[in-house]
DNA sequence: CGGGGCCTTGAGTCACTTCAAGACGGGTGG
DNA sequence: CCACCCGTCTTGAAGTGACTCAAGGCCCCG
């Protein structure tokens, strides 16, 4: 984690996710609405008309879409600081639930527009967020593609080691707070296959579960490497 | 594809791709300069150092990364008039290679950076793009996550026909412009599951071979069917 | 014509899914 | 405080879709 201050000087090329200044932060949310949303409580549904930005000031979110059989992917979580409210045409494309407990802000589209369509740096700062999003978009992508279940919940497990209120780096304990189910539905599998990964990677010593969602890391290197994933590329 | 004029007056909810305005354009390209690059040719690899922002006005290009083991996915497929050159500290975080003969066009990322700093159109431009990007990525996700390979095909069938150059909305006619491995690294397959797949939707009736390359989709609406978004048919 | 990619097909294997049952654990009411 | 209960998680067994390995066919290009 880098200062945001000129780490925004890359387009398309920053370290962080939260990269608007705090001013810029401040004028954000004077112009929306604080609200808060119980567990499992739904935001906002795919193809409801799209009438807000939000931001996510404390909780964890879940973006999904819903197949005909009622089947369900989750493309994104959302962490503490993160934005959301993509649409399309003027409909809100994912359905967004908080996962625990949650407190939000909510911008009126319009005000945004206006500040956005007069301030280049705010309107850097979202392109570079999109960019961001984009990025972890993909790498979802190489995860689905090509990994099996076993090393994709081993990824998962790292990608929530970048939440500072998920894993204490100090005792290896990382805490997941979301069900099974969810993160099944986030890796494109079943929840008896990611009881059977946990399992599996427990048996090869690579985690520990100490109860269903408190989880040790020994030793998260190996496990990035087991999860074959090259950060940085050779 | 409707005007750009007043379509990017809807931040993150546009409907189209290329939303830059002609001026703004033509400014791009001032700043830029243009080459070709042959099939199969590399524009950049993954973990170079980030200098350029490009545009491709001709041709396709293929974005992968490569995981440990050498296996490869194709994260996106980009069409003229898309714009890539995603990094990450200072280091792209894809491969790009063009699928096919291609002309494009490079902008330095220093002088791209200063006109964004200045221009909140154009940031707002990008950032909209951006956005445009992550859905597909989203759709991409849905799609490895949920779908059996002869979806994941059908899907990808119906995802070409968007592109003009490929498909002929008259005769039905599609032509594909990359080869089977491709696909299979797109899609996260195999190639011979490609294959299968292309026989058993023809065995159905979906679609038909010309050639190769050239497949004629008789019913897209009943393809769009088949694909829609369920695992079961209904 | 002949060679070499590229694509398709076949057979066997394995990973994941499905279906079914049991184990845990937090919350509630007695 | 305990007992129960229900949602959640794990495990087991059987079925299946996709992968691997191997061979053959197509087609462009020399």
């Amino acid at each position: 984690m880098t200062e945001p201050s000129e780490a925004s000087a890359s387009p398309f090329g920053c370290d962080i996710a939260k990269l608007l200044t705090p001013a810029k932060q401040e004028q954000l949310l004077r112009a929306g609405t604080q609200f808060s949303c119980a567990a499992d409580g739904t935001i906002y549904r795919e193809g409801d008309a799209a009438g807000h930005l939000y931001l996510l000031d404390r909780g964890i979110v879940r973006a999904s879409r819903l197949l005909l059989d009622g089947n369900r992917q989750l493309v994104s979580f959302l962490w503490s600081g993160d934005m959301f409210g993509l649409s399309e045409a003027g409909r809100y494309v994912n359905s967004l639930e908080a996962v625990c407990d949650s407190v939000l802000h909510r911008i009126p589209i319009a005000a945004m527009e206006a500040m956005l369509r007069e301030d280049a740096q705010l309107a850097l700062g979202f392109a570079i967020r999109a960019a961001h999003e984009l990025r972890t978009a993909q790498g979802h992508i190489l995860c689905l593609g090509q990994l099996d279940v076993q090393r994709r919940v081993a990824r998962f497990l790292l990608d929530c080691t970048e939440q500072p209120e998920l894993f204490d780096r100090a005792s290896g304990v990382l805490i997941l707070p979301m069900k099974r189910l969810d993160m099944a539905d986030y890796l494109g599998a079943t929840v008896e296959a990611v009881a059977r990964a946990l399992t599996r990677l427990e048996r090869e010593g690579l985690i520990r579960r100490l109860t269903r969602r408190d989880i040790l890391l020994p030793d998260p290197e190996a496990l990035g490497c087991y999860a074959g994933w090259a950060r940085q590329p050779i």
